[in-house]
RNA sequence: GGCGCCAUGGCCAAGUGGUAAGGCAGAGGACUGCAAAUCCUUUACCCCCAGUUCAAAUCUGGGUGGCGCCUCCA
């Protein structure tokens, strides 16, 4: 079964099929780095790198670009106000971004490149341009003509001569056409810039992507992704310089993504209603977050607000606690010395494999994470359902579907990239605080035998209040510790 | 003004022709010393009107409401 995902050039669901058999090619417009990212901008991230990730487990071997806007309008403002060189300003975002992307586990691109060090290749294709006749300079600016490039409009099915008579075109002497945009931008007193066959000056933003993704997936290449919200002009302008001077299709499958919302209005930096991520993770874990913005699906809009978040924790927990459901009884059919009780294996690993194959025709239908997360839900149900009914007696008859039981929840894990808690860092006091909790559950149980109620429950209560969560189940106690806010 | 998207139970959210997935919350029950966790049961005239069809949440037309892009924006 092929994967189908909707493409906004067409607007239709179409299979996907790469340029290159069994290879994917993807490209992501990063942020410009003036700011620490907020939620809108995680959602990409996620989003992309989910895609990214369920092709991997597809097996596709997938090459992933994503891109830093390093230098642009907005740098250059926010590196005089805060009294530092748009370098220096650029690189310290850069870092941040690296921190918010790495807690919410989105994996490190193949290459994320900058524009500054790609300006050889931005200034030979705003060249190219010109030679084929589809740009021209004035006082050092060089335009884009998109008068002279017929299928201009086609990503986002627009008609130049309707938008002319839109209001909110800037009148620009310079320009033939109010449309015609810059792929380079002549220096201004004060700003950093390169030198050109036009004078000194910077790239305008849209002809960084073509460069760059040209440079490292070719002509032609796969999966370009986005937000919504650059459809028109940048991804337009990128189809228009790209396929002018390539003379070929630029992108074979375009997705984006649907707006992160607040009280139902867009978030962006402009109306300044954003949440910054790190501000968001001190509330709530990574994990939860990367779970909320996986729940719907990518192209719908999500709103955001507190509550929203805590009902994604809940959920998640659900699942979290399936897993360790499995884990832990696991471990006591490998220590057990007999075969144990219990229904047949080999009809829930049957159906634990058709929900797995549910969560694989999800994926495969425009990476619909939602109804993927749905059959996660029910994989955990009738994993719960089978090992906390009455008649299973942990032992070695249990241990392949719970191998398997795992092995699944590896899966998912491995495309959703929460699914199981990330791994105690090396180090830690975990083996003592293994020891302490056992002797601490052991002392409580002794008083249950003696039906010491009343200090079995002070144990308990207490232990609450520091965090840990004791569970009676009839396999033995279990404890957890509560997850509060991150760091 | 141009282009486009959305409207599903108390909340969130799948579903694009054959009488409604899943999560959260609520109610009842089982289990438990009590809890917790878990399991079972239970809650939908799919925004309105008209049309197409044997059959529509799902297609068509109209309406109402909300949102987005056309300016930096993920």
């Amino acid at each position: 079964m092929p994967i189908k995902v909707f493409n906004t050039l067409t607007k239709n669901k179409e299979e996907l099929h790469p340029r290159d058999p069994g290879k994917v090619s993807m490209y992501v417009c990063g942020p410009t780095t003036y700011n620490y990212i907020h939620l809108g901008n995680a959602r990409p991230l996620i989003v992309f790198d989910t895609v990214r990730r369920y092709l991997q487990y597809r097996g596709y071997q997938v090459t992933y670009i994503q891109n830093f806007t390093d230098i642009d309008d907005k740098i250059i403002n926010r590196a005089h106000e805060e009294g530092e060189s748009p370098k220096e300003l650029a690189e310290k975002y850069i870092k941040a971004y690296f921190e918010d992307a790495d807690a919410l586990h989105v994996l490190r691109a193949d290459v994320h490149p900058k524009v500054t060090d790609h300006m050889d290749e931005i200034i030979q294709m705003v060249q190219g341009i010109m030679d084929k006749g589809y740009a021209y300079e004035v006082n050092g600016n060089v335009y884009f003509d998109v008068r002279n490039f017929p299928p201009y409009g086609q990503l986002s099915g627009r008609d130049l001569d309707e938008m002319k008579s839109g209001a909110r075109v800037d009148v620009d002497d310079e320009k033939r056409d109010p449309l015609d945009f810059a792929l380079w931008k002549a220096a201004k007193q004060g700003e950093p810039s390169w030198p050109s066959p036009w004078g000194p000056g910077r790239p305008g933003w849209h002809i960084e992507c073509s460069a760059m993704s040209l440079k490292y997936l070719g002509p032609g290449f796969d999966i370009h992704g986005g937000g919504a919200d650059l459809v028109f002009p940048h991804h337009e302008n990128e189809v228009a310089q790209t396929e002018a001077y390539t003379g070929q299709p630029f992108v074979r499958y375009w997705l984006h993504n649907g707006f992160i919302t607040v009280n139902e209005e867009k978030m962006s930096k402009s109306l300044g209603n954003f949440f910054l991520v790190r501000d968001i993770l001190k509330k709530f874990h990574p994990d939860v977050v990367r779970f909320y913005l996986l729940s719907t699906h990518y192209r719908s809009p999500l709103d955001f607000d507190d509550q929203k978040l805590h009902v994604a924790e809940k959920g998640l927990e659900r699942i979290r606690t399936s897993l360790r459901l499995v884990e832990s009884t696991l471990a006591l059919c490998t220590k057990a010395q007999d075969d144990g009780q219990g229904p047949d294996t080999k009809e829930l690993m049957d159906k634990l494999e058709q929900y797995k194959n549910t969560f694989k025709e999800a994926m495969d239908d425009d990476f619909n994470t939602s109804l993927a997360i749905a059959a996660v839900f029910d994989f955990c149900r009738e994993v719960n359902s089978f090992i906390n009914q009455s008649t299973f007696k942990p032992g070695k008859k249990a241990i392949p579907a719970l191998h398997k039981a795992l092995e699944i929840f590896e899966d998912f894990h491995s495309v959703l990239g929460m699914v199981k808690p990330a791994a105690e860092k090396e180090g830690s006091s975990e083996g003592i605080e293994d020891k302490l909790m056992e002797i601490i559950i052991n002392i409580r149980q002794e008083a249950r035998k003696k039906k010491d109620w009343a200090t079995a429950d002070v144990i308990r209560d207490q232990l609450k209040e520091a965090g840990i969560v004791l569970e009676d189940t009839p396999h033995g106690v279990r404890w957890k510790k509560l997850d509060g806010g991150h760091e």
